[in-house]
DNA sequence: TCAGTCGATGACAACGTTGTCTGCGCGTTG
DNA sequence: CAACGCGCAGACAACGTTGTCATCGACTGA
């Protein structure tokens, strides 16, 4: 900048001025700065001018599980999308669904000064960010509600999709349903799960706990676990994944062998309707989700001082096939 | 900072050489000042301390076409674990294959004085680097060679990979054989076609250039350009996609149809092997591509000076059936 | 003609840190 | 006992900007 302002024999000042548009600088003057800015290739200092200006640079935070998970790269895909409009840039942190990634990707991401946080929670809880919460950095909570916090959370109607999944199956004479997902201390893969007792519970149908595979996170175990279901004594004619991991983990245990059952997984997947037996599915949009949240954190950041929302979106039952596979007739 | 030191009953400095674990303050001091810090929620500010330290914030930007395509997830992925190893954070950016959208993104990191830059490039020309890489700011390219710069590269062997999925085709008696994919103006596109062209060339075989439907950006396009190949007179027996995107295209306009034909696709993608007809792809690894892209580049910010490296990546062909289906018999 | 005004520009300080240098008190050494 | 060294702590300046205020010349209007 001392260099752009000797070779152009203005001052400091008259520089800033120029390169931030500001008003009261004469045109020659100005052209003559413009020059000596690309002859000598200067680029305005982020880091002074937040400093300087005391703001924070125009950068959010986003912590999820995997982008490789279509689910969380559909969020971040929206959360930029916005960010982008609202002249923000978006840092991704990869918790992995481990709460010590997640507590140590937030408090980097918060040294680094973000001017606001997207998370999907891992820990169980965010106490430790009832302090920044305080002194004004906005959070946002989406997939799963934070404890101990109170701060806008975005989540999806999950007990809802769950029992609409069960009462399809249900539907289709189904009464021996087994459930294959991740471990049930993940907040949606509770909620899931309760859906689906509710639904059972609603139909007067006990649920055979043997039939409950929960605790794979990935698509390896749940197609572990869906073997083990195949070569039970009774298996279960029906299944119910609790998200697209899953799902994909059941179909690929299912393939090849005679044996089958009816299967209804929670979270869409690309190509889920163009499998030999088109997989139904409870469906839902993520990029409503990161919309909905990137919009909630730059509604705060523009003053929305309401107290803390809760957004719960829509799912829906999308039959194609795989549900629809008759169980055994109901007595 | 100044009440954590008034607090604790120290100058600025002490505070500074407690929360930067230096030497030379008494165990006695230290404690005092880490219960200040404690007490007050005090964090360090990252801005004011690059600035004084003249160093950048420890992030790299990463300019990719869209996060939700798995190819550059798989890269981010990639890219943010080496990161995190090196103790920076990464900044994604969609540039949605738009050259206007990619520079302003680049300007916009740079601004923000990343340390580095990993980007699939978009515009044709990336002169407007040369600047910014004289000055120090190392700059990788991924899948795709930059114009008019001298700079790292990460590629995969496109051509190879093209003329093996072309061969592959003509070893099943395949003559009339399409291609369907993005504009060749997209360099993967153009090499990708170059190399069908050379093993059609290679074995004598002339390209019917109404069977090469280049110019689709997406699915939907892909799927309209198959529906008009199916529609001729003389539909191709087999079809080359250039990417996932387009060989999913074809699988959907290919759906519930009876005439059909042979298909190879450069790009695995999930689920390919699980299909009706399970999808014969030349294979390659994009974490593959963010690891080593990533590596060049914390490479060079730890001093490697080697002139500008290219590494070409392999593919693989994975025959899974979609390209094992028999062509007319030869001549 | 002269006070008053306005537009253009610059000097200066400050943003929150940290590197450098200095100072103090105490223990060691010849 | 003087000289020295060492551990600990603070004063000060500077990182690259920009907000504030001052300055200066020219122009306006009575």
């Amino acid at each position: 900048m001392v260099d752009v302002a000797e070779m152009a024999g203005v001052s400091l000042k008259t520089v800033s001025r120029v390169v931030n548009d500001e008003r009261g600088v004469r045109a020659q003057t100005a052209a003559r700065v413009r020059e000596a800015v690309t002859v000598l290739g200067y680029r305005a200092n982020d880091t002074a001018r937040n400093l300087r200006r005391r703001q924070r640079p125009a950068t959010v935070g986003l912590v999820i599980e995997d982008v490789r998970n279509p689910f969380y790269s559909g969020i971040a895909r929206a959360v930029e999308e916005l960010a982008r409009v609202h002249g923000h840039m978006v840092v991704i942190a990869n918790s992995e669904e481990d709460p010590a990634a997640e507590q140590k990707a937030v408090s980097t991401l918060l040294e680094r000064q973000v001017t606001g946080l997207l998370i999907v929670p891992a820990g169980p809880d965010h106490g430790y960010l009832l302090d920044e919460i305080r002194h004004g950095t906005p959070v946002v909570f989406m997939d799963r509600p934070a404890q101990g916090v109170g701060a806008d959370e975005v989540l999806i109607d999950n007990v809802g999709g769950a029992r609409h999944a069960t009462e399809h199956l249900l539907a289709h004479g189904h009464r021996r349903i087994g459930v294959v997902g991740d471990p049930p201390t993940v907040y949606t893969v509770g909620e899931r799960v309760r859906g689906f007792r509710e639904a059972m519970a609603a139909a007067g149908v006990a649920v055979d706990e043997s039939l409950v595979r929960l605790g794979g996170r990935d698509v390896v175990q749940a197609e572990t676990a869906t073997q083990e279901l195949l070569s039970m004594a009774h298996p279960p004619t029906a299944v119910f994944t609790t998200n697209n991991r899953a799902s994909i983990g059941v179909l690929r245990a299912l393939r090849g062998r005679e044996s089958t059952f009816a299967l209804v997984g929670f979270d869409d997947f690309e190509l889920a309707d163009m499998l030999p037996v088109p997989v139904t599915v409870v469906k839902h949009d993520p990029a409503q989700m990161g919309r909905a949240g990137a919009e909630l954190l730059f509604g705060r950041l523009s003053g929305d001082e309401r107290p803390p929302q809760r957004i719960v979106l829509p799912t829906r039952l999308v039959p194609r096939g795989s549900g629809e596979i008759a169980g055994e007739p109901g007595p």
